[in-house]
DNA sequence: CTTGACCTTCTAGTTGACTGGAAGGTTAAA
DNA sequence: TTTAACCTTCCAGTCAACTAGAAGGTCAAG
C-alpha cells in the first residue's frame, strides 16, 4: 500500500503521515524500488490509534510513549505499567473535571430556557441576567497545574 | 489591586494577564495615574473562571464567546443558549470517548500486573506480551473531526 | 536620594502540530 | 507517448498561546 491509500483509510493526509514518521510517530516503511513508501495493515492500525487518542487529546509525544512503551524492544515493564497508571489518572480527573463543566453549562442553559418561556419580551436575555456566571464553575481545585492527558479535544 | 497581585492571587503571570487583556479576553483595565493598570475583585473571578475553563480545554476563542455571550451588551440570548448547548454536547461526547480509552488503558494495566504478579522472571514483560495493542481502543467513531470543546487537557 | 521591586510598551522568539509549495521523479491509462 | 495522478525531498509558513528581553518609568524603604 502506497502512502495515498494509506491516507485514505485513515483520514489523515500524506503530509502528516510524513511528519509523523519524521516525529518518530510511525516506523520508517519500506520503500518500493522507485522509492515510494510501502505500507501494510499493520500501519493502518497505528495509525488509527494516533489518530484515536490525539482526538481524545493525547499530544503526538505522549501517543508516542505510550507505542514506544508497547513495543517489542521496550525493556523495563514496570515502567510501562507505571506510565500507562498515570496516564489512566490523568484522564480519570481530567474526566470529573469535565463532568463539572458540563453540569454547570447544563445549569445555565436549563435557567435559560426556563427563563425563555416565561417572557418573550426582546431585549430580553435570561442568560445575561442571570449570566453564567463565574460561580458556576465549581472545579475542585481547578485549573490544576497538572492537567491530565490531553491538551486537544478542539475541532 | 495591580497586575502583580492579581497575577499572585489567580496564579496567571503578569505577561499573560496583558497579553489576555490584548486578545480581548480581559476587558482593558483602569488605570491609575502612573500608568499602571487597575483590577477589582470581579477581575479575579473572571480570571479564575478564564483559567478554570483553559484547563478543561476551552481555547481561548471559545472562552472569550462565553464570556461575551454572558456579558451585558451582548443582544442575542438565543444565539447564547444555542452556543452554550452546542459546548455541552461537545464536552458530552468528549467525556464518553474519554472514558472509552480510560477502560482501555485499565484493561491493559490490568493484564498487566495480573501478569507481573505471576511471573518474576527478568526480561518478562506482560505488556509487551499482550501489548496495548491498537484493538485495545473501541472507540465509537472516534478521531471524529468535529472533536469537542477543548484542546488542551496536557500539563 | 538611591536601590530594588514593580510597572510600562515594544518586538521578537518558542512550541506543537501541522500545511503549502517548489522542483522533480514514477506509474497507469488512453 | 503523453498526460494526469501519484510520489519524492526540502524548506518555509501558519496558528494558538504564550514567553523572553530590551529600554525605560514608578514607588516605598532605608
Amino acid at each position: 500500500m502506497r502512502i495515498g491509500q494509506l491516507a485514505d483509510e485513515t483520514g489523515v493526509t500524506t503530509k502528516t503521515i510524513r511528519y509523523y514518521e519524521e516525529i518518530g510517530l510511525l516506523p520508517a516503511p519500506a520503500r518500493q524500488p522507485s522509492g515510494y513508501r510501502s505500507y501494510a495493515g499493520a500501519d493502518v492500525d497505528r495509525l488509527d490509534f494516533v489518530a484515536k487518542a490525539k482526538a481524545l487529546g493525547l499530544s503526538l509525544e505522549e501517543i508516542g510513549d505510550i507505542l514506544r512503551a508497547s513495543s517489542p524492544d521496550a525493556v523495563n515493564c514496570a515502567h510501562v505499567v507505571d506510565l500507562l497508571t498515570s496516564k489512566r489518572d490523568e484522564l480519570e480527573h481530567w474526566i470529573r473535571d469535565a463532568e463539572s463543566l458540563r453540569d454547570a453549562l447544563n445549569h445555565t442553559i436549563q435557567a435559560s430556557r426556563a427563563g425563555l418561556d416565561e417572557s418573550s419580551a426582546a431585549y430580553h436575555c435570561p442568560v445575561i441576567e442571570h449570566g453564567l456566571h463565574e460561580r458556576a464553575l465549581h472545579l475542585d481545585g481547578a485549573a490544576h497545574e497538572v492537567t491530565p492527558a490531553h491538551e486537544s479535544v478542539r475541532k
